[in-house]
DNA sequence: TTGACAAAGATTGTTAACAATCGTGAACTT
DNA sequence: AAGTTCACGATTGTTAACAATCTTTGTCAA
């Protein structure tokens, strides 16, 4: 009847000190990552208090937080829902990701750093492992992060926090838009982009990851939108 | 001995809805792009109240997502400053900048829609006419200005709130390691790039917006930052 | 005079009770 | 049976008092 979320993480990408509700965002921020949390889900206070096991004042300060972040909409008096974007944002998400991912990933494969390079070829092997054991939602959630460990990589602080909320926003609009089955990013794409980078080849590196966001958006059936989940389907779905 | 700041203000890129607390949010905002709030000027949340008339709750809600903007920096148990940033996260504005908005313009010269470039020629109108009034405070806001709106004439959701986010830090960075007089962008460069613009011009519009910020960069003094102005100096300063 | 220590004051963090709003369902009318 | 109204319960928004922490100031001793 809780929300499932198991308290490890090691990397993440927060800009603010870790106090204690940022350890809620973060679940929730997962939760949402690995499409536990399905776009239009009530959060309420209540339940919330008793998932963390805190007062109410901080569940609100998480609750402002992530929805400044874009991951959930906060209306008024009416209480907080997972963020479930329309058409014309995911086709804003994507073309942010156009203008800013190649020329990102470009810069990258020009000047690589040796520790970079060894945090993102770990990741190749972790996204292959989980497919290898068929775990969805950790295949779900490192195909998204694998494009924040790229922004990551150049070691710049906004760079990484902007990739981090588009990558998030992207992760909703494919639980909404996508089809069923290719619900993440095709199987090697990834580890080519990082062939790339690893050759410091910047064209070859810009053109494969520039092919690779097509491929997301064209696997989305813009206007097949799936029906939101209710609170109590994704509830009983989580548990 | 409170902050002066007129209620005023037409446009602004929030993407949340305009409820109360966003008002404060923007109060300190424009207040900070103006540099009349300089860097680790304490905001005391009693003083906040009684500037703004409203409850505890409100002000700390607005301070929070100043935080999550990184306007301001939220020391636990000790408060609010306005953000001072470093050499370090001086630099990654800067790279961040030079990555995306090149090709924001280049993209945005390709085919601009009539309505924004009427936008961005009253802006330069805005920002010649400051300059003869010698109004110090509305010329450096509109300096920054200008390029939240070339973000904004892309109509992109999310591209504009990064912009936004950057120019706000680089706001904050001119008033810090700026040398005194050149402390807004050189005259006519923001003309010559919406001029590119009108010609449909990529190349040109895109070349004279990197050396633009180029020029911003180099009008910098990493070395001998300014002396942050503590809170008592600030008050009286403005007045 | 300088340093450490302690108490007082001021500021932020937290909690719990209260107020306001919204959604639901029963009862009533047509 | 369909629709409307009203009242109740549940949820969110707000306030004020309390607790905890930090800063300052004053005192004392070296």
């Amino acid at each position: 009847m809780s929300i499932n979320l198991q308290p490890n993480s090691q990397d993440e990408t927060t800009i603010s000190s870790d106090t204690d509700e940022d350890l809620i965002v973060e679940r929730i921020y997962k939760a949402v990552m690995e499409q536990r949390l399905a776009p239009n889900t009530k959060l309420s206070e209540a339940r919330l208090c008793e998932t963390f096991g805190v007062g109410r004042m901080r569940v609100r300060r998480a609750l402002l937080l992530l929805s400044s972040q874009g991951i959930i909409d906060l209306q008024s008096n009416r209480g907080a829902y997972v963020a479930c974007p329309d058409k014309a944002e995911a086709n804003d998400v994507f073309a942010a990701r156009m203008l800013i991912e190649p020329p990102l990933v470009r810069q990258l494969a020009q000047d690589p750093n040796e520790v970079s390079l060894a945090l993102l070829t770990n990741h190749i092997a972790l996204e292959d492992a989980a497919r290898k054991d068929n775990a969805r939602t950790e295949i779900i959630r490192l195909s998204g992060e694998f494009h924040t460990k790229l922004a990551k990589a150049t070691g710049n602080k906004f760079i990484s926090k902007m990739m981090r909320e588009l990558v998030t926003r992207t992760s909703l609009i494919v639980g909404l838009f996508g089809s069923s089955e290719n619900s993440s990013c095709p199987d090697d794409e990834h580890s080519n982009i990082l062939k790339a980078i690893q050759a410091r080849d910047p064209d070859q590196a810009e053109k494969l990851l520039s092919s690779h966001l097509k491929h997301i958006q064209n696997g989305l059936d813009m206007d097949v939108r799936q029906q939101p989940q209710d609170d109590l389907a994704t509830i009983l779905g989580s548990v």
